[in-house]
RNA sequence: GCGAGAGUAGCUCAUUUGGUAGAGCGCGACCUUGCCAAGGUCGAGGUGGCCGGUUCGAGCCCGGUCUCUCGCUCCA
């Protein structure tokens, strides 16, 4: 982690003032780890969204696109785990404010005894764990004298219970209504989709299919700004791939992701992958790609190689078949699966905190100051392209409006003629714009602008009949 | 969830021990100017996060509550 000043503030406040990001309800206090984008923050997110769909669905014939919806079957959740695993009892120390979970605070206790006795202790964790017996396990947890491994104390809190998942209800007469959770992940609608896909977009193994979308996570506690929300959007990719592949193809993930990221020109010492030593229930190989965001290293892409879990799973609970015949091999089998996840918010957060500067600058009088600019690759800014006129009179105006009806049907352009010139340049500064362009007197005689680069602030004079591709060109990406 | 800090105009902040709320920037109109946050005139904008208590009187003291930041914690 950089030993600077903490910018998350700076950028927090920054996105707020430009239209990037709101605190949700913002005029009832805000709602907890929930935010809205504004109008120059949809346009970046959409650009993110635009350039990973175009890298991942667009530029690969073997990888199509859904979209599913958020409400799926509640045995959906069964099959995939979320509701067996992330329920779990938790209870916390009161000295040392540690939090464990019950199941794995008594297990350590149990390895601590004799086999007999060890084993005898888990039979009754298990009984009451089933049974949810919740002060059962407590008095569990003091007759055995479990104490904290940080405080050594025996002072714990009440057992409770954290669901990860929100509910909701489907069917408006209440005793008839059932519940239905507001889906955890996206990834479970791309998998109960697996033959639909496959069949009517006539994919052969290997394939993917891709998906953005929004899921949702009733996190214990959300920090850091859009870092970890409740509410979040992920941009997500299943390939599906003959068993025994997995290996290769996780590698070959890894590193298309990392390029990914790379193109987009940020620093590559911002980035590094961080292999999973404990696994998830379903992975035979995870790793995340990690982003030196304000506050450290941390995750913004995980690249999981699940295994068959998901479709076994789904195949043994619904009933069913969800195999794939390989037209090679002359025979069925359940595809395995590497998976790229990647938080679109987080994605978000990342280009902010690697775009954020502030320049020292000196004004025309040598006063001191500060320019702050997002320095976005051109592809992702809100704006690419200000048109100024020099000033509201003598016909300026009348040309600047010309072009900017030329040039929006192309890409998102700004037209301003409110104050000096260098207060605009500061306002597109501001929120990330790549190119300002100038009507001057010069421009109605010979038909030339002025164009300002956003980086460098250097300009340079160019016909106006070259703008709009000279934009286009700057701003492609892929 | 725990600990610390913060919350006053759109933004950044000020109001020296409690006495009817201010500045700069920004915003709108007009004038002047014309290439890196320019000057002038006028104007809009605040039941001081919210609720309660103490007091003749609370932005300031006390309690509660909400939100944000930082550190823990949590994190498929």
């Amino acid at each position: 982690m950089t030993q600077e000043k903490n910018i998350l503030p700076a950028i927090i406040a920054h996105c707020k003032e430009y239209g990037f990001v709101f605190p949700s309800s913002d005029i009832y206090d805000g709602l907890s780890a929930v935010y809205d984008y504004g109008s120059n923050g949809v346009e970046l997110k959409n650009n993110i969204k635009e350039y990973w769909w175009k890298s991942m669905v667009r530029m690969h014939d073997n990888i199509v696109g859904i979209d599913a919806a958020i409400f799926m079957h509640p045995a959906t959740w069964k099959a995939s785990g979320h509701i067996d695993n992330f329920s779990d009892p938790m209870i916390d120390n009161k000295e040392s404010k540690k939090r464990y979970r019950v199941d794995h605070l008594i297990e350590a206790h149990a390895a601590t005894l004799s086999n007999t006795e060890g084993e005898s202790l888990l039979k009754k964790m298990d009984e009451l764990l089933v049974a949810n017996d919740y002060d059962g396990l407590h008095q569990l947890i003091q007759t055995c004298g479990i104490s904290c491994a940080v405080s050594g104390t025996k002072n714990w809190t009440e057992i409770r219970q954290f669901n990860l998942m929100f509910s909701t209800k489907v069917g408006s007469v209440a005793e008839e209504a059932s519940e239905v959770y507001l889906r955890p992940e996206t990834a479970q609608g791309i998998f109960v989709n697996f033959l639909n896909v496959q069949k009517t977009a006539r994919m052969k193994i290997p394939f993917g299919i891709a998906q953005i979308g929004k899921a949702f996570r009733n996190e214990i506690i959300a920090r850091q700004f859009i870092f970890r929300m409740r509410e979040f959007e992920q941009m997500e990719m299943q390939f599906f791939i003959k068993p025994g592949t997995q290996k290769e193809w996780f590698e070959h993930w890894k590193q298309t992701r990392l390029d990914w990221h790379l193109k987009l020109g940020f620093a590559k010492e911002k980035y590094r992958f961080h292999n999973h030593v404990k696994l998830a229930h379903y992975a035979d190989a995870a790793l995340d790609i990690e982003f030196d965001f304000p506050f450290g290293f941390k995750e913004l892409e995980g690249i999981h190689s699940r295994t068959d879990f998901d479709l076994s799973s789904h195949q043994k609970l619904s009933g069913k078949k969800l195999t794939y015949f390989d037209t090679d091999e002359n025979k069925h089998y359940v595809p395995y699966v590497i998976e790229t996840s990647i938080g679109l918010d987080r994605t978000f957060l990342m280009v902010l905190s690697a775009s954020y500067c502030e320049e020292k600058t000196t004004t025309t009088d040598g006063a001191e100051d500060t320019r702050i600019v997002l320095k976005f690759p051109p592809a992702l800014a809100p704006t690419k392209l200000a048109i100024l006129p020099l000033t509201k009179k003598d016909g300026l105006p009348e040309l600047a409006k010309l072009i900017s009806t030329e040039c929006k049907s192309h890409f998102a352009c700004f037209y301003d003629e409110k104050d000096s010139i260098g207060k605009r340049y500061r306002r597109q500064d501001a929120i990330g714009t790549p190119f300002c362009i100038t009507i001057d007197h010069q421009s109605l005689e010979d038909k030339t602008i002025t164009i300002r680069h956003r980086d460098s602030m250097t300009q340079e004079r160019m016909p106006i009949a070259k703008i709009k591709d000279f934009v286009l060109e700057k701003i492609q990406l892929i």
